[in-house]
DNA sequence: AGGGTCATTAGATAAAAGCTATCAATCAGT
DNA sequence: ACTGATTGATAGCTTTTATCTAATGACCCT
C-alpha cells in the first residue's frame, strides 16, 4: 500500500468516475486504472463497482477505505505543517547550559535580550561545571552551553563572545582600597578565598596568580568547596578575607556592596574569554546565532566583546 | 512523502542507529540513509541529529514526526483489517429487493435460512414494482431482487430459482370447491378481482388465461389499483370474487382460510418463474450463491424448484 | 449493427528505490 | 599518536516500479 495509491482510491471515490479522477491527480487513466486495481488486489477486496456504462459506485469496503485515507492524509497534512513549523530554528525549547561563575552575572541580562530576538524559543536552563556541561552537550541533553574554558573537542563547535578581566575584591576597610591597581604578585600573603576544584575559575586564578600556587602548602588560601562566588563575595563582605572575581561579578548589586571594594589588576590584567559551545551536527545554527547576538547586545560594560572576525 | 519513508523514521527513532533500523526494515544501511535525508529535504527539517560518534539522537521535529508517523501506520493497519473483514462476501448489509407478489410469501422463510448461513449478513428489505426493483439494482441501490419476469438486461445476471404455479381461489361456498382442477378457459365468466396495472402478476395471469381479455370490457373482471394479493384473498373470502394467486400464496394461513378454497388449474397449468437477479460487476458472488441456497432450502411445497444446470 | 464511453492490457521509458563497495569521521585501545 | 572498529554518507550500478502512449476489450445506447 501506497499513500500514491490512497490518493488515487480518494480521487475516484470522490469523482466516480476512473477517467475525471486520472485528470485530477494529473495521471493518465491507466495508470489510476492499474495502480486501484494493484491496492484491490493487495487488499483482497472490490473496492469500487465498475457497471460497464456510465455507471461506476462504491463497495462499503471502498467506502470505509476511502474514509481511512482521509484520515490518514489529514495525519500526513499535520506531518507537512508541524515540519513547517520545525523549520524555523527559533521555535522549539533551547536547552542551555552555563558555568556557575557565568550564569548568575550573564543570564539575567541575556534572557531578555534572547526573547527579543526570540520569542517562540523557551529557555532549558542548567548550571554546571564545565565538564558536566560538555558531556552533556555531546549526548544531547543539553543544545548550547557557555564556558570559559576553550572547548577542545572535534565534535564540538565554539565562538569565543568576550573577554573579561579579573578583578580583585577586598574589603571596604582593606588597605588596597587606596591603590588603583594590584599585581598578581601581591596576592601571595592575602588571605585568599578560592572556589572549589571543578570550577575551572579556580583554576583560571591560580594560573594567572602564580604567586598562589607558591604559597598553596603555605595556607593563606582557602578552597571552599561547597560554594559560590556569590558566597565568597560575602564573605569577603564580612571581612573574612580577599577574593579574586570575574568583572561580571561586580555588576550584581546587594546590600553588602558597600561593604566591598573591587580594585583591577595591573596591565595586562588576567582575565578569561567566554565562549559559546554547541555540537558540530546541532541543526539550528539560527539559535545559535540568536544567543550569540542577544549576548552581543548585553551591556556587560567591563568586558571585551569579541565581535566575528576578529581572534 | 511516502509510507516507506515513514516506516524507516520510525525505525531508526526506535533503533537509534541506522544500521540497526536498516536491519529491521530489511534493507541496506544506504538505502535507509538516502531515504531519511530525502524525506528531511522535502520537509526542510532536521529529522535525526547524526553525532559522528555512537550517538544519534532525535530532534524535536523527528519526535513530532515519528509519532504522527506511528498514528499513520494504525490507520494503515485500520485499512488493513477492515478490508479482511470485508474480504468475506457475506460480511456487511445486503440490499435486497422483492416485488409484492413474492415478498411475503418466501421471505418468512427465506430470512432464517439465509441468516444461518450468513449470520454477518443483515439484510435491507424493499418491496416494489419490478420496474422499479431493476432500476434501483442497476443503480446499485439494491443488490439483488427477487422477480418474476425474465429479466432483459446485459448489465444484469439473473438465476431462474423456482417455477411456481398459479392456482384458482374461490370462495368456500362457491360450486368450483367440488372439481378437481379448472381450465383457464372457465374462467371468462367469472368475478375476477386483479392487481392494479404494474403488478407484474397481474400481467401474467391475463397472459395465461387469454379468456380474460376477451371479457375485458364485458366487465366481469375488477382491476383492484391499490391492494395486494393478500386483500384480494380476504376479498374472495368474504365472497366478493374469484382470482387467481401463485402457489406459494395459499401457505399463508390467516383466519380467512376456512371461507377459501384454492383449486389448481387443468394441466397444463399456467405458471410463473421466479428469479434472483444481480448486476453483473456485482462484487459478492457468495453473497448471491447464499440467498440461492437458502431459497433452495426453504420448504414451498407446492413450487418446482430450478437446481442450476436445469433451466 | 455501429458509435461512444470507459476500463483494461501491452510495451516502452523514465524515475525511484535498492544494493555493493567505498569513504570519511570518530572513538577506543594499545 | 597510530590502529582497528564502528557508524553514517556517498558513488556507481542494477532492479523495480510508476507512468506514458497506443491498442484492445467490454459494454451500453441509439
Amino acid at each position: 500500500m501506497t499513500l500514491t495509491e490512497l490518493k488515487y482510491v480518494l480521487a475516484v471515490a470522490r469523482e466516480k468516475h476512473f477517467g475525471r479522477a486520472a485528470e485530477a491527480c494529473f495521471v493518465s487513466q491507466p495508470t489510476l486504472s492499474v495502480a486501484i486495481k494493484k491496492l484491490e488486489e493487495e487488499l483482497g477486496v472490490t473496492l469500487f463497482e465498475r457497471g460497464g456504462g456510465g455507471e461506476l459506485s462504491i463497495t462499503p469496503a471502498g467506502e470505509r477505505v476511502a474514509e481511512q485515507a482521509a484520515h490518514i492524509f489529514e495525519l500526513v497534512d499535520g506531518i507537512k505543517d508541524l515540519a513547517a513549523e520545525a523549520k524555523d530554528d527559533l521555535q522549539g525549547p533551547l536547552k542551555l547550559g552555563a558555568i556557575y561563575t557565568i550564569a548568575p552575572y550573564l543570564l539575567p541580562e541575556l534572557i531578555p535580550h534572547l526573547h527579543e530576538r526570540a520569542p517562540q524559543m523557551p529557555l532549558l536552563l542548567e548550571e554546571n561545571y564545565t565538564r558536566v556541561l560538555t558531556e552533556k552537550l555531546k549526548k544531547g541533553e543539553l543544545d548550547a552551553i557557555l564556558v570559559a574554558t576553550p572547548v577542545e573537542d572535534p565534535s564540538i563547535l565554539a565562538l569565543p563572545l568576550y573577554e573579561e578581566p579579573f578583578v580583585v575584591a577586598v574589603p571596604a576597610n582593606h588597605p588596597w582600597k587606596k591603590k588603583k591597581s594590584i599585581a598578581s604578585a601581591e596576592l601571595e600573603n592575602e588571605n585568599m578565598l578560592l572556589l572549589g576544584s571543578g570550577h575551572c575559575f579556580r583554576d583560571q586564578v591560580l594560573k594567572a596568580c602564580p604567586a598562589l600556587n607558591r604559597s598553596a602548602t603555605g595556607g593563606l588560601q582557602k578552597t571552599l568547596e561547597s560554594s559560590s562566588l556569590e558566597s565568597i563575595r560575602h564573605m569577603v563582605a564580612s571581612g573574612m578575607g580577599t577574593t579574586v572575581l570575574p568583572c561580571t561579578a561586580t555588576r550584581l548589586h546587594t546590600s553588602s556592596d558597600s561593604l566591598l571594594a573591587y580594585r583591577p589588576f595591573t596591565q595586562p590584567a588576567p582575565s578569561r574569554i567566554v565562549s559559546l559551545a554547541w555540537r558540530k551536527s546541532f541543526p539550528r545554527p539560527r539559535a545559535i546565532e540568536a544567543v550569540r547576538q542577544a549576548i552581543l547586545a548585553t551591556s556587560l560594560g567591563c568586558v571585551d566583546k569579541i565581535r566575528p572576525g576578529k581572534r
